[in-house]
RNA sequence: GCCGGAGUGGUGGAAUUGGCAGACACAAGGGACUUAAAAUCCCUCGCCCUCAAAAGCGUAUCGGUUCGAGUCCGAUCUCCGGCACCA
């Protein structure tokens, strides 16, 4: 069979008969099955594009096959940081190659034979779609959920410009080799750690990978404890967040972040050099270096001190890196008798090592004791346990108004500026005598200008483009500037599944009561890596759009799969830089999309991924030339009407455990052993037909189950093979067929016979027999003293375990 | 470093979630058909010992729980994903 011809063939006819036009009308049976949309960075799809759509399409056809209105749209996330990388080396402008390589995509895409309404598409790139991009920026300024304050960027002092963490290679800049420093900017946040507690929460409600559900909830990073007020002799005071109030009396020192606005104050004219040199040098390391528990605690006292609210005791103040401005207060306190950090920190600077706990049960415990115990030495609280000290000494402050009960989270606010040009602007505009502005609704979307000096130089492209910059104030018509930053893509990409459903709408977003109707999506699919980012700004999102009053669910996607990673022949990630970026081109070329499909799903575990090998493609075709022949023959056979022999019994048996099996797989994205199932569904066939002459009538409703079994593994093939049988157009529009349980049914059972949990024997018994009967079967069939015997186990229908 | 995964024949991968390890394939070897080749069909295929059978050993490594462990627990090694400006 000519696969490229028929795919070809049945594309069209999809196309003319309008076969995937998802139908309005049939929204309350709806299916939404989403996967993750392609970034347009490299020209052409790559394998692991395929690897992701290929096997999700065949769920989204099983499904349409079970009778669900499938709603499976595909479109781009254009906007981001490749295609600009790419401009400034090529000075190809960033919207021509993306536009470009959308096409070329776009026809890739329709070659894999999906079941994608194009009507729906989607690029995040257009005004079209950004306009509501820019809208989404305006409802979460006047929710209270956008706020402008300084945090740092990575800047190339000799560049001259905002480097992302990609292009920081070893703490230098990957264009120029210039050490990369941290420095401060104004930029826009969300404010996702308002909806920290109920994005934590609601993981329980949702069908997730539990990895993934774990990686968020770590990530969020909920931890339960308090806050201590400190006083200094500066006169200020500030606060520390603990989780163990318990070792309060045994404060040695406390330790406050390089960045923290009160650490020009607290240091002493006389420290004043050194600590100048530990920031500097401090800005030049990165946070994951900074928090390696196994690198040495370096810091630096300022010279200032602070009291111990419970015991009035003065203890040193020090700056070090491994407190982070953006956790807690930006304070913390160290307890070098009861924490491993602290200790090694303590003994380092000749601090105060002080027990306030001991163990509980006076089992050994050397200092550090990081355990929870029993304290000492600590005034009232003396004898108290960890937990109740806890307790108390936090109510104590309470009543002090020195601090009290407080719970912290890990999860950051959500930075969305960027110094870039490919991306959305922000709509806000700033006059001298208004100050910051939205833009008004009416006047999106805030067109992002074409021409424009995107290379590097000291500011953002678009403060450089006076006609973008230059505006005119919203409320008093005066002079204005716009912002010169540009929207973090994934806020381009946390909406764009609410999108899809009413992708022309130019009114609004959405239509809420549409949407309401369409979402949440049913399944989401895409790639791991998504797991603490995307997955939970989307979330958020929803959360904050629910509250807005624009939606009524609680949860963007119910159930989620990752796939696995499509590795380079090498057992390596595919990179350009290492050379080993597979193109699935050549392969369909040659074999056809059905096969390429087919091969995708059987050879790798979806979940799992794997190293590229195409040594299955050429099994794939056997496969399907053995498929094309038993249809041959079908059709060209006669049959009789007999009753079931032992043949017919087994070759139904298979039939109806294939179709279980099958569906069973795909409802687990098992995509591997579903197409393992039909192989020995067609290998059973095989063995029927030629052990039996005078066919039943069985084997041709097998060969049609067949043929609708495979349809969404192979949809062209299939089309074309139920052509071939005389069928009415389409098979897309059959049943997938549901098993009988009666012909699972066996008469009889084989055991496994172990002694000892060694298997020994063997016994086939009646599927009826009673577990004493098994029991005495077994033992007569070891041929052993029944009185030697100590216990049997007997796990039904699969073995018999004899201890003797 | 921290968080989350993974490790099973020569290879890709299965294993009803604690119950017969290696389904289904690939590769390899042998055979049938053929003048020959291709295609197709049949057989063998974890290791060790053996003419063969039986026994024994086997799921990264070491230890544990259990009648029974690839699956659960503890430790170790290696690899992969993420770590907030790649998306």
């Amino acid at each position: 069979m000519d696969m490229k011809e028929i795919e070809a063939k049945w594309q069209k006819k999809w196309e003319e008969t309008g076969l995937y036009k998802f139908n309005k009308a049939k929204v309350d049976n709806k299916k939404y099955v989403l996967e993750m949309f392609s970034y347009p960075s490299g020209a052409r799809l790559h394998a692991g594009h395929w690897f992701n759509y290929g096997p999700s399409d065949t769920y989204a056809r099983f499904k349409r096959m079970q009778g669900y209105e499938v709603f499976q749209p595909m479109g781009f996330d254009a906007f981001g940081l490749p295609a600009e990388n790419y401009a400034i080396k090529t000075g190809i402008h960033p919207q021509d190659s993306t536009l470009k390589n959308i096409a070329t995509m776009e026809g890739q895409l329709k070659r894999i034979g999906a079941t994608y309404d194009w009507d729906y598409e989607i690029k995040t790139c257009v005004p079209e779609y950004y306009k509501w991009t820019q809208w989404m920026f305006l409802q979460l300024y006047k929710h209270g959920l956008a706020y402008r304050k300084n945090a740092p960027v990575n800047w190339c002092p000799s560049c001259e410009t905002v480097l992302a963490n990609e292009q920081v290679i070893q703490g230098v800049c990957e264009r120029c080799g210039t050490q990369v420093l941290r420095k401060d900017m104004t930029q826009w946040f969300f404010k996702i750690t308002d909806y920290a507690e109920e994005l934590l929460q609601d993981l329980d409600k949702l069908d997730w990978p539990e990895k993934t559900k774990m990686m968020q909830k770590n990530w969020i990073g909920k931890s339960i404890g308090g806050e201590v007020e400190f006083e200094t002799t500066i006169g200020e005071s500030f606060r520390v967040f603990t989780t163990r109030a318990d070792t309060l009396f045994g404060v040695s020192y406390v330790v406050i972040a390089p960045e923290h606005p009160l650490v020009d104050k607290l240091t002493t004219p006389e420290q004043k050099a050194a600590v100048k040199k530990y920031i500097e040098d401090a800005a030049k390391i990165d946070e994951i270096e900074r928090l390696s528990t196994n690198r040495e605690k370096t810091g630096c006292f300022t010279g200032s001190y602070a009291t111990n609210p419970v015991n009035g005791r003065q203890v040193p103040i020090y700056v070090a890196d491994y407190v982070l401005a953006s956790y807690g207060t930006g304070v913390v306190m160290g307890v070098a008798a009861h924490d491993d950090r602290d200790y090694i920190f303590a003994q380092k600077h000749n601090l105060s090592i002080e027990r306030v706990i001991k163990s509980a049960d006076g089992s050994p415990d050397e200092l550090p004791f990081t355990d929870d115990g029993v304290l000492v030495n600590s005034g009232e609280f003396t004898g108290m346990t960890s937990a109740q000290a806890r307790d108390a000494i936090l109510t104590k402050l309470q009543e002090m108004n020195k601090g009290g009960f407080k719970t912290n989270y890990r999860l950051r606010d959500w930075l969305v500026s960027r110094q870039r040009y490919w991306g959305a602007p922000i709509p806000m505009v700033y006059c001298d005598k208004c100050g910051m502005v939205p833009v008004p609704e009416k006047d999106l979307p805030v067109h992002l200008p074409y021409n424009v000096e995107f290379k590097p130089s000291g500011e953002s492209p678009l403060k450089k483009c006076d006609e973008f910059m230059n505006c005119t104030c919203p409320q008093c018509g005066g002079p204005a500037k716009r912002d010169p930053d540009t929207l973090d893509t994934f806020v381009c990409s946390s909406w764009y599944f609410l999108r899809y459903p009413d992708p022309k709408n130019d009114k609004e977003p959405f239509n809420s009561e549409w949407i309401n109707k369409m979402l949440p999506v049913d399944k989401y699919i895409g790639g791991a890596e998504h797991a603490c980012m995307h997955l939970l700004y989307a979330r958020f999102f929803t959360k904050a759009l629910r509250d807005m009053g624009y939606l009524k669910f609680d949860e963007p996607f119910l159930s989620l799969v990752h796939q696995g990673t499509i590795l380079g022949p090498d057992g390596f990630k595919m990179s350009k830089s290492r050379g080993n970026v597979v193109s699935p081109d050549d392969s369909i070329q040659k074999y056809g999309a059905d096969i390429f499909r087919v091969y995708l799903e059987f050879c790798f575990s979806y979940i799992e991924g794997g190293p590229w090998n195409e040594s299955g493609l050429d099994a794939i075709q056997r496969f399907f030339d053995r498929i094309e022949r038993l249809v041959t023959k079908c059709y060209e056979i006669s049959y009789v009407d007999k009753p079931f022999g032992k043949d017919e019994k087994e070759l139904n048996f298979v039939r109806n455990n294939t179709i279980k099996m099958v569906s069973q797989d795909l409802e687990t994205f098992s995509f591997n052993t579903a197409v393992a199932r039909l192989m020995e569904f067609v290998n059973g066939m095989m063995v029927y037909d030629q052990a039996v002459k005078e066919k039943s009538v069985l084997f041709k409703d097998c060969v049609e189950d067949l043929v609708k079994l495979l349809a969404p593994f192979a949809p062209h093939f299939a089309e074309e093979l139920w052509e071939m049988l005389k069928k009415p157009y389409s098979v897309f529009n059959q049943s997938y067929p549901v098993f009988d349980p009666a012909a699972l049914v066996r008469d009889e059972i084989e055991y496994a016979i172990q002694v000892n949990s060694k298997i020994r024997s063997r016994l086939v018994i009646s599927k009826s027999a009673s577990k004493e009967e098994i029991e005495e079967a077994a033992i007569k069939e070891l041929g052993v003293d029944k009185a030697s015997v100590k216990k049997v186990i007997v796990v039904p229908g699969r073995l018999v375990n004899v201890i003797m």
